[in-house]
DNA sequence: GCCAACGTTGGC
DNA sequence: GCCAACGTTGGC
């Protein structure tokens, strides 16, 4: 199943992942999100890698799964920002997939194109009020988003 | 910087 | 188990 997952460049870049190649993606502190992590997300989905917080907002490129789901390192070390107090080895509560770099869109996808773009109106990132750092998408939301990155720019 | 939406926490 | 208060997300 193909999967959506929200970066701050600021933070975390398309061009740091295609340096790094490969990420664990740690830090992601929602339940939900977890979940799909741990339950659902499968070595070789494809990942529509997004950009939030940035101007503008947007789709950068591709990646996919390349390790299930383990736990994340960063929840149990104090000196980390995700550190959570509540994380033990017995149970440390987050989990992270590996990430691998695909490639970079050569068309950056803005939020304002996938909004005006047919087909995608169901799109649960375009929903009100959605913030989930990880959600699913469905395939023909994916191809469209495919083709509109892989295009020449507008 | 604003603020709507949402998740989590904690008192009761 | 309710729900008010609070913190965070993330587009604008």
């Amino acid at each position: 199943m193909p999967w959506l997952i929200k970066t701050e460049p600021d933070c975390y870049s398309i061009d740091d992942f295609a340096r790094e190649k490969k990420t664990r993606w740690t830090g992601v502190r929602n339940y939900q999100a977890r979940n799909f992590m741990r339950d659902s997300m499968k070595v070789g989905d494809p990942i529509l890698f997004y950009h939030s917080s940035s101007e503008p907002p947007g789709v950068a490129g591709l990646a996919r799964v390349s390790a299930a789901a383990d736990w994340d390192r960063t929840a149990l070390d104090p000196k980390d920002q995700h550190f959570d107090a509540k994380a033990t080895k017995e149970n440390p509560i987050w989990m992270a997939v590996e990430v691998a770099f695909v490639q970079k869109f050569a068309t950056f996808v803005e939020l304002g194109t996938l909004r005006t773009t047919k087909g995608l109106e169901k799109m649960a990132l375009l929903q009100r009020g959605q913030r989930l750092s990880i959600q699913p998408v469905t395939e023909a939301e994916f191809a469209a988003i495919v083709k509109l990155g892989e295009g020449k720019g507008r």
